[in-house]
RNA sequence: GGUUCGGUAGCUCAGUUGGAUAGAGCAACAGCCUUCUAAGCUGUGGGUCUUGGGUUCGAAUCCCAACCGAAUCACCA
């Protein structure tokens, strides 16, 4: 049993006893206790005061006297104000420890049979990724991994926004300034080749404001007669009627942009079950916005359009259909979760999407409500905030946006140099060599966006790296190295690794303590749709390694029996290690 | 203006059923490599938890108000 839940029950049993009252659950509050003082699990003497009807420290003492006598597994206590700490035998620890021990995948969750689909990416074709992406790429990925943690079966899908006016614009430029021009024969990447047009179309397009603007007409005259805006119009109208000539540029200049995102993709280490295609869903949900009709949820005005009124839940009058019938971003979304929810039947469903939309998915939620669909509360916006610069927001027009690609090429670079410096790795292949720079660059990169608090906004200062030194991916990896490494020699030396009931030192219960919370945390972390919880219990747990690494020897340790069984501990650590970087996407390697 | 979110050390961030003297990292300073990997460890300095009220044994945490900041309130997605 879990040390708090077994001090809770102690102390139920010690009122019932002492002062023969039942008390309620919420009386009983229990905390590990703060390590400047004295014990293991403190309980919390205020709630009680009215069933004891003594002094916080009568009664501490009276609940401490008694949960000693009757429970061996405590060895002692002591009461502090109203604070009663209780301190477990070295020998209740152990048990804690042999169960972790022995436990195969430490922290995993039972199976839930629940199904939740993790919709995230959703990049537009018309640009490359940038760091707002990975932010958004790493959450999801690494949210996707917590549920699972949690036994749950898990979808990870990505909507890619593949049609549109932005479409058509890099289009349109490609077409008067490429001259055939193609990631083959240019040897650029495909997405940033496709970026580079649609830069050009609004160099373009903002040369003809300018033009129109000179002749004296208002700004948003002007930008709605640009001709080369038309001719992009013109192409989505084309577009959407099957022009031949126009679809097949699409699919060619699509299909350069997928490949460059794989790229990204995979070297992010993104995968997802299923893509959606915008271009294949953005005629759905026309059918719910007939049936909102019918049953009278929604309204049609004059002009043929249609809206939900939305003001008696204090938001805005929402557009569903345009008066030439064609639809919106809120249609097709609202025909894509009921479709998702009929084929797979999910228990719920998480957009990652940024705070941004906040109410576009407010909205969504309240109109499938409204629809009667019971699923609707099932729908979940892990909402997270920008990342954002020293400046403030990343611009494209202003060019301060910080690209995927380069930022973790530069990642990676910083790890090599870092590594090279240092000059531990002589003897290991280049292909080693490389492939440790790759996860230490990106280690170093997913660990510093996922330890924050999603709905934050964050701060990214491209001047300054990303630090590998201190709450850093690289401390927890050069960690792991550093057990392995004892691990590899006690091997060599031909150590067992075994428990053995020796007596724990107080550190090593420390250590223990931090273990036996994986579990809470995966729980906490799925509960919370949070990675960064998993994050910062990593941390903990390598600094407490670190910190025992500096106090006692491990292979030189002179008690044959406390020698094999640190080895085990240690173990441990890096089982728990592994699992949790794991579950943000981050490898830790065996040396470093 | 309405809605939502945020404000904790010089900087970046932890701190969730309200608990004891608010914690890390970076930066600064002082130490520790003949030792299982110094990408580490130890120590020092650094705080009006934005402000003001309230709730109570107890508030960074809950409530109210103010101030500051962000997002959003599109026939863009």
């Amino acid at each position: 049993m879990n040390p708090e839940q077994l001090i809770s029950q102690k102390v139920k049993e010690a009122i019932v006893s002492l002062y023969g009252v039942d008390p309620e659950l919420s009386l009983i509050q229990t905390q590990a206790t703060r390590k400047e003082f004295e014990g293991d699990i403190t309980a919390v003497m205020f709630p009680l005061l009215k069933i004891s009807k003594k002094s916080p420290e009568q009664t501490g003492e009276d609940i401490g006297n008694f949960i000693r006598t009757n429970c061996p597994d405590v060895e002692n206590y002591n009461v502090v104000k109203g604070f009663l700490n209780i301190k477990l035998s070295w020998k209740y620890w152990f048990s804690v420890f042999s169960l972790i021990a022995s436990t195969e995948d430490f922290g995993q969750q039972p199976e839930s049979g629940k199904t939740v689909m993790v919709e995230f990416s959703s990049p537009n074709t018309n640009k490359p990724l940038h760091l707002g992406h990975i932010r958004n790429n790493l959450l999801g990925w690494s949210v996707a991994k917590v549920l699972e943690a949690n036994g749950h079966n898990v979808l990870k899908v990505n909507l890619v926004n593949d049609r549109g006016i932005h479409i058509c614009k890099s289009m349109i430029a490609w077409q008067k300034l490429a001259n055939g021009e193609s990631p083959d024969s240019s040897a650029i990447k495909g997405d940033h080749l496709v970026g580079k047009y649609y830069v050009a179309f609004n160099n373009i397009l903002k040369k003809q404001i300018e033009e129109i603007k000179a002749k004296g007409v208002s700004e948003d005259e002007a930008e709605k007669s640009a001709p080369i805006l038309k001719e992009a119009q013109e192409m989505l109208v084309k577009w959407e009627n099957g022009d031949n000539d126009v679809v097949g540029l699409w699919k060619m200049m699509n299909s350069w942009v997928y490949a460059g995102f794989d790229k990204t993709y995979s070297r992010l280490g993104v995968s997802f079950e299923k893509t959606y295609y915008e271009s294949e869903t953005y005629l759905l949900g026309k059918a719910l916005v007939g049936e909102g009709l019918k049953k009278g949820v929604f309204y049609q005005k004059e002009d043929g359009s249609v809206w939900c009124d939305l003001t008696p839940d204090g938001l805005d009058e929402k557009l569903l259909l345009r008066a030439d019938g064609t639809s919106v971003y809120m249609t097709q979304d609202l025909g894509t979760a009921h479709q998702r929810f009929s084929e797979y039947n999910l228990n719920e469903h998480i957009y990652v999407v940024g705070n941004e939309q906040n109410y576009h998915f407010q909205v969504l939620k309240l109109l499938l409500k409204k629809l009667g669909f019971e699923w609707a509360e099932n729908i979940y916006h892990l909402s997270y905030g920008m990342v954002e610069l020293p400046e403030g927001k990343m611009k494209s027009r202003e060019g301060t946006v910080v690209d995927a690609d380069d930022l973790i090429e530069n990642m990676v670079s910083t790890a090599r140099d870092t590594s090279l410096e240092l000059g531990k790795l002589e003897n290991m292949s280049p292909v080693d060599q490389n492939y440790l720079f790759e996860i230490l660059g990106l280690g170093a990169l997913k660990y510093f966006i996922i330890k924050v608090d999603p709905k934050k906004t964050m701060l990214f200062d491209p001047k300054e790296s990303i630090d590998f030194n201190g709450n850093t991916g690289p401390f927890i990896q050069y960690t792991h190295a550093r057990i392995m490494s004892i691990l590899r020699k006690a091997g060599e030396m031909n150590i067992a690794s075994e428990m053995s009931e020796h007596e724990l030192s107080p550190k090593e219960i420390e250590i223990i303590k931090i273990l036996n919370l994986f579990p809470d945390k995966i729980r906490e972390a799925g509960k919370e749709h949070s990675p960064a919880i998993i994050a910062n219990y990593a941390y903990d747990l390598a600094k407490e390694f670190n910190q025992f690494y500096h106090e006692v020897s491990i292979l030189k340790e002179e008690s044959v029996k406390a020698r094999s069984q640190r080895l085990v501990l240690i173990n441990s650590i890096a089982r728990v290690l592994r699992k949790a970087m794991g579950i943000l996407g981050i490898t830790l390697p065996d040396r470093m």
